[in-house]
DNA sequence: GTACGTAATG
DNA sequence: CATTACGTAC
């Protein structure tokens, strides 16, 4: 059994405790963060080490920086994708374990319709959609995770109507993560429950998780070959709702496998 | 028995938790607050009034701020000295119980000789003696504690020669703060011990605290007409050695009273 | 070394 | 609403 988990910490050194006690909840093969918000030196290796974890960190000090915390060494372990324009930040990590290829990315925000952020965050998609068609196959396995900061469908949304081009909802932005889709992955929450509404992410502002105005915007998405080894997608609240220590605003997502 | 107690807290808000730790382990009648660094509405009343304190906070953002916790009620509250040009800063407030007058002050820090926060110092001293002549007699009881961010002597530093013309610690500042003394105070402590080597200051940078190299820089004074009511005067480290929650740079001082 | 305000980001 | 950087103060 191999579960991989995906969660937007929104920030490591201020997180670690929550994430720590998370682990003995579920205690997960491989973690996957994202928005580390400090530089690599900074991540906490040794009290994952402790725990039996192997890290693979691509730090930034303040924004972005992801991690990959594996109980399983990988190989072939890559940071960014090739491509120098979005390579400035530290928004993906990749590695091999066997002939899985786990490939961790955190997808811009956008900010807002129309600004300069907001096609970043497009450019960015078809950055990303160039780099797997260069150097992967559908036919490999891959677990692709993160934060895609985008809500698929409706389904994906508390209230459809009220977020209603609002960032991570909008035509562009869902158009921009189907294309991963399309290229060969599988959304495998939705794929195991069709008509199930979770969400990932709430808003600080307002209590929305006591509300459970959230969205899905952090997913695990897989290639053909594995989903016959598919065999749950839960998104765990816990952390999200605890409040000492604060959580963050994402909730880890887990995948579990049969391989 | 009246306990009077002075404390220089470096912001309320963070250290809240740790005065009522100590106030379990010394409940004393009186707490004199300095450096609450906010505003007046931000200061915990209701912690306080649970254990039957009743607070006269003059607050400020993000610097200075006393105030004056008591089991009694007091009257004839004030706050500031009159004087416009240093009571744009909260570093004053005083009241009446009976026939006792209680003054809790703030003196500035001063930064370095030759300064403009130098001389604001020196004249911040002026001006509270001036208050003082004009407003109280040293045949009042009164007692006036705070940080008066002055060592009296050579004996109230850990070592002279290293601190030597350093801010808190020059002929200047400790002549301003003897002019209280010639007024009329009396330092309690070095009262009842002449020869006694305590701090109530201790550095934060390269762990002061634990090779005890600090100042005496917090005070309190009294009339004549109290030193037959004075029974000690101790300062109590153990505030300042807790590691969690983090502790403030200067400890707490108890003068005891039997009145 | 600790804490605050401000501004930027999500 | 919660995080970070930076500047300021002690």
């Amino acid at each position: 059994m191999l579960r991989v988990a995906t969660w937007n910490v929104n920030s490591i050194r201020s997180r670690k405790e929550l994430v720590f006690m998370w682990l003995e909840r579920v205690p997960v093969e491989i973690l996957c963060l994202q928005e580390l918000k400090t530089e690599t030196y900074n991540f906490p290796f040794l009290d994952f080490e402790r725990l039996g974890y192997k890290c693979y960190v691509h730090g930034q000090k303040a924004y972005n920086g992801v991690a990959i915390c594996s109980k399983f060494e990988l190989e072939d372990v890559f940071k960014g994708t090739g491509d120098a324009k979005f390579d400035v930040e530290s928004r993906v990590i990749g590695g091999r374990l066997k002939d899985l290829w786990l490939i961790n990315c955190y997808f811009p925000h956008g900010e807002e319709r129309g600004g300069t952020k907001f096609y970043y965050k497009l450019e960015f998609y078809d950055a990303f959609c160039k780099f797997l068609e260069k150097n992967f196959s559908p036919s490999d396995k891959i677990v692709l995770v993160g934060d895609m900061n985008v809500a698929l469908e409706d389904i994906d949304v508390y209230d459809p109507v009220v977020l209603k081009d609002t960032i991570g909802t909008m035509p562009e932005e869902r158009q921009a993560l189907r294309r991963l889709l399309d290229w060969g992955f599988v959304d495998a929450f939705r794929y195991l429950y069709p008509n199930k509404v979770e969400f990932t992410w709430w808003d600080y502002i307002g209590g929305a998780i006591w509300k459970n105005q959230g969205m899905r915007i952090d997913y695990i998405l897989i290639t053909e070959p594995l989903l016959k080894s598919l065999r749950d997608v839960f998104v765990d609240t816990w952390a999200r709702k605890k409040r000492q220590p604060k959580p963050s605003d994402h909730a880890p997502v887990v995948g579990v496998f049969e391989l």
